[in-house]
DNA sequence: TCCTCTTGTTAACAATTTTTTACAAATAAT
DNA sequence: ATTATTTGTAAAAAATTGTTAACAAGAGGA
């Protein structure tokens, strides 16, 4: 069965760990994003196609306990810690926030390799169970389903591209996204698509969830930077 | 979680030790069936109502290692293996046959609680998809048998192409398939079928099903990329 | 074998969705 | 206030999907 590489977000800030990571990990068709920051890792977490977080414990600013914490509390992505120490505490903590695995360095190649494996094995099971709604302003979006309900209670339907939009702006919730941002989210295709394309869906969604762009509550444009999620959240 | 509570099989030759983690694990309320032997840990297996085995790497007769083999090939129970030494070799064999995770001894119980909890966790997705009869939408969708029943209670006869579709949508929940995989799924032919063949079938059983395109319920078109399965399986 | 029936596949056209284009309206800067 | 830039909206164009119908390939029976 071809179905699509597993998307591993690699976050490590030696520069000669990380790179072996990427070419190792690489060298077995996994699709790799390689970051030396938790910020920047974020970033393409917030997309939502990751299937595995490895992550360094001992980060450069936030680390990789805190973005345990935050990943955890959002989605059900595989995490993997690394560390250089061999710190019970460290490992007991990093594990009750959620981490499925802790790897202390020097790791060995094979041995992170199967535990890459039996994890994939599990998350890419649950990812397709998990099942996440978030409310808003009366509105039910349901994501698994595709479904948003109405206050008044009737089904509104998403095509897909409006679906795709709604979920990106659903999981970032107050975060300002740009157009470029937004297109790597919905489009399907390899070519550069035209930013004005997310102008028009955000229209679209606008006019299917009663937004009024002149008196926004739930999507907000920002001049000159792109659009953000303003409804909260409940 | 109002649910019952998960069944832990420990399979564990040494008194002390076993009777330590039966005692600790069972007091978070987890049910606990404890063995000395492989061959008496496989009777309780072979129930399928485990979901999860702790066994010890070194056991009299049959070890740790070959049931993490045997149980692999069976199920997708979640394995924690133990170990007295800190073997590099023993560890790597064990996790590329499949076990979850690899404890050694002394272990911290603080630190075996959090494994055992995050591999349930992933198992307790997993077991669903493991499912060979399917709840979705009123319809039961018995995949040995071949059969569907309406909500009302009536038969639904599925043609064998339409069978092989509704079973690759009902294991990949949520997951867009475009047309090629789905066709892969279908057809036994080398030769490339039309994709279109997909969307004949696909209205089929939509008909089939009373699923309306204009607003999926079960069968999602995505745009651009496929067909995704939007029911919600119970 | 021939016929009949069922299923799988293809083709054609209608309907829908996505993307582009064009221009009006709004915003920010000079 | 004027200008340039950015956004909102509508409508057309392009791409994709829904639907129907017809054809082909097998299966089973007379």
């Amino acid at each position: 069965m071809s179905t699509r590489p597993a998307h591993i977000v690699i976050v490590e800030d030696e520069p000669v760990t990380r790179s072996a990571l990427v070419a190792y990990l690489g060298s077995f068709g996994y699709r790799i994003s390689e970051c030396d920051t938790a910020e920047k890792a974020e970033k393409i977490l917030a997309q939502g196609t990751a299937d595995l977080l490895i992550a360094d414990i001992n980060l450069q600013g936030k680390d990789g306990l805190e973005m345990t914490r935050e990943q955890r509390a959002r989605s059900e992505i595989g995490i993997i810690l690394l560390s250089g120490r061999t710190d019970d505490v460290d490992r007991i903590v990093g594990l009750e926030l959620g981490a499925d695995d802790y790897v202390c360095k020097p790791f060995n190649r094979r041995e992170l390799l199967a535990r890459v494996k039996n994890l994939l094995r599990r998350t890419s099971a649950m990812r397709a169970l998990t099942r996440r709604v978030f409310h808003f302003n009366g509105f039910t979006f349901d994501v698994a389903s595709r479904q948003v309900t109405g206050p008044a209670g009737g089904q509104i339907v998403l095509t897909r591209a409006e679906y795709e939009l709604l979920r990106v702006f659903v999981t970032n919730p107050g975060t300002v996204m740009d157009r470029d941002r937004l297109i790597a989210a919905i489009t399907h295709r390899q070519d550069g698509t035209n930013t004005r394309t997310i102008d028009v869906l955000v229209q679209r969604l606008r006019a299917k969830l009663g937004d009024d762009p002149k008196a926004p509550r739930i999507f907000t444009t920002s001049h000159g930077e792109g659009y953000v999620f303003t409804a909260q959240l409940d």
